[in-house]
DNA sequence: TGAATATATGAACATTTGTTCATATGTATT
DNA sequence: AATACATATGAACAAATGTTCATATATTCA
């Protein structure tokens, strides 16, 4: 791995990686390995409200780890990366230890 | 995985990715991969000053990332866990896409 | 013991970040 | 068109974060 990484690159991994260093985030994220989900869906599942969510939400969105879809009025939010579930996995391997 | 984790695994996670999620740290972890290193040549290696590579240090050395060893008057500062080059190759596998 | 070298630490400061509030936008229904 | 519902967004604010500076601690060597 080391040699073909350049500065550019471990910039936008930490970037990358501020989308799970957050609770808010994470446990989106989380909640969205199982199935897709609304806005206020899930709002209501952790319990915050739905401005801080829709701000959370478009952050994993321009990071392309979630991707759109509407139906009527609603929206609905899913994974849209592979990698996501193995990184959740990961850091919890470790903080499970 | 969905069912087993509560609540403050993914805080703890959250937590944990917060060290991934600054350029000076994933620079740090990303330089001791292939080799353990002195305090004073990861801030020549990174241009930085010695006291925010200390500072630094420190929280990756809490989150257990990082051990120390003693060599006279140089501390050497190597990984401890095997997680961290398969986070960070999965974050960069992320970002080059 | 005193000087030199390596690292750690606390305080201060500027910057970034996450949430809330108010309101805007978009869609469906009557 | 008017209303209701779902989501998005901008501004404001408080809290968290990263770096710098000054200085403390630890070790070696003369």
């Amino acid at each position: 791995m080391k040699q073909e990484i350049n500065e550019n690159v471990l910039f936008d991994a930490a970037e990358l990686f501020k989308c799970f260093a957050d609770s808010t985030r994470i446990r989106i994220l989380h909640s969205l390995i199982s199935k897709e989900r609304s806005v206020n869906e899930i709002a209501d599942l952790l319990n915050m409200n739905q401005s801080a969510i829709s701000h959370q939400l478009r952050i994993l969105k321009d990071a392309k780890l979630i991707k759109k879809r509407r139906d009527g009025k609603t929206i609905y939010y899913s994974l849209d990366d592979d990698h996501v579930y193995n990184i959740i996995a990961q850091g919890i391997e470790h903080v499970e230890e």
